[in-house]
RNA sequence: GUGGGAUUAGCUCAGUUGGUUAGAGCACUGGUUUGUGGUGCCGGGGGUCACGGGUUCGAGCCCCGCAUCCCACCCCA
């Protein structure tokens, strides 16, 4: 038997799928924002220099190859590298203004798979360019409350500042330097880290390499005034519109794009791979992509590790089931079923069964009505209707079913 | 990539110290004295015990390998 590869999954949980799909959609649109899909396949060069080479996900999860025109070429990782991509190919920076996009789709990271980890899984984004307020930070950490409010998922918010280009290099360099003095003693990571990307080390879950970073520059002490302001205001709508979170110094997006806002959406309840939602600010990623600098905010949510999260809707009986309980009749009700077809969902027995085993059959199927033609009805060409939500049952004449 | 656990029917799982023809519940399917479901009763089909080797008179059970899943690390949505 020929499997699925390893971490790949069929959707067979399509209804949550959908459901989710659906609701996420709905609320991107009330809040402005228009659907875009990029391809799949892009030039890996894309993602070293957007996702960046230091980390993880470009440094050892893609599925990179040559194709057979010898470009070197990538199953995208994530989706906003791709995004920015169409966005600055489009030449919007150039005409300036706002866009807002959403997108849902594949991505690919070739990791050990494990509960919530997946080689293809699939998110659900929003990229929002040319709006450098803080207040579409909070926007974007709105909708995401918004979308899993809407399922019924509840969560922790982990927010952060990272600090921009004007105060983040002065910080990284104390940080560096408070790395050199205890460099004996931190793990073999962190020393990797230091020179790659010493931000991550604070991310760092060995519990040696925590204590003494207890002691290290915070990166909220370091904000130049600019930031400190955005972090403040980003606090204060964030509560005055409800919104509970906690700060996490410790948050560091393992995206090298990020700068300013950086949020992340926890579930305790799924597992070690807890993160449901994450995303910020990037504001330098357009230029480093060529384009003419515009600021940008967006987040991605991982869609399979909130499926069984998800409280679905009570579902409704539903249409028809059309049967017959004589062979004679069989051909009559396909043909009503393909009628009532223009309007609503039609189930149809091709077999004639007896009325038992086709009211067992239509309350399986999740209809509203089982409607059967016997022996008499056939004779009469009239139709038995039961309404199976309200026990209630008639017999009609064909022509008025 | 590292470490640990698991794998028996479509699903969830039993299966004794290695010993005839591998079981249950659910699901599926057929029937159930007169045409009424989601909740009665009786029957039926369905297994290369993940896969490949080995030990043994004999392996679902013991040993080795391998694949996948799960858990932790790591990483991240």
């Amino acid at each position: 038997m020929i499997q699925s590869l390893r971490g790949m999954n069929d959707i067979l949980e399509s209804q949550r799928f959908e459901y989710f799909i659906e609701v996420a959609t709905k609320i991107a649109k009330n809040y402005g924002f228009s659907y875009i899909e990029t391809p799949l396949l892009e030039e890996t060069a894309l993602f070293k220099r957007s996702v960046g080479e230091s980390s993880d996900i470009v440094g050892k999860e893609m599925y990179q190859f040559i194709d057979k025109g010898e470009n070197d070429v990538c199953l995208r990782p994530e989706g906003t590298a791709g995004v920015v991509r169409a966005f600055v190919q489009s030449k919007f920076d150039k005409a300036g203004g706002t866009y807002k996009f959403f997108y849902h789709g594949p991505m690919f990271r070739y990791e050990r798979p494990q509960k919530g980890r997946l080689r293809e899984f699939h998110q659900f984004g929003v990229e929002s360019f040319g709006e450098g307020s803080v207040y579409e930070d909070a926007t974007m950490i709105m909708m995401i409350a918004d979308i899993f409010n809407a399922l019924g998922i509840g969560y922790r918010l982990k927010l952060n500042s990272l600090g921009d280009s004007n105060c983040m290099p002065q910080y990284r360099e104390s940080l560096v330097s408070f790395l050199d003095e205890c460099i004996e003693e931190i793990c073999e990571d962190c020393q990797r880290r230091k020179s790659t990307n010493p931000i991550r080390v604070l991310d760092c879950k060995s519990e040696k390499c925590q204590t003494l970073y207890v002691n290290a520059p915070k990166l909220l002490n370091n904000l130049c005034s600019v930031c400190n302001d955005d972090f403040e205001n980003l606090k204060k709508i964030l509560t005055s519109n409800n919104i509970n979170f906690e700060i996490d110094n410790h948050l560091v997006r393992g995206l090298d794009y990020y700068s300013k806002t950086a949020f992340e959406f926890v579930s305790d309840n799924i597992g070690a791979q807890s993160a449901i939602a994450g995303g910020g600010r990037y504001d330098r990623l357009v230029e480093f992509l060529d384009g003419k600098a515009t600021p940008a905010v967006g987040f991605a949510i991982g869609i399979e590790r909130l499926l069984e999260l998800i409280t679905m809707p009570e579902t409704v009986r539903d249409g028809y089931y059309f049967g017959a309980m004589d062979d004679e009749a069989v051909e009559l009700v396909i043909s009503l079923a393909q009628a009532k077809r223009k309007t609503e969902k039609a189930t149809v027995s091709y077999k004639s069964r007896n009325l038992k085993t086709h009211l067992k059959n239509a309350d399986k199927a999740n209809a509203q009505y089982c409607a059967i033609i016997g022996e008499n009805e056939f004779k009469e060409n009239k139709i038995w209707v039961k309404n199976l939500d309200e026990k209630t049952e008639q017999i009609i004449p064909i022509s008025e079913i």
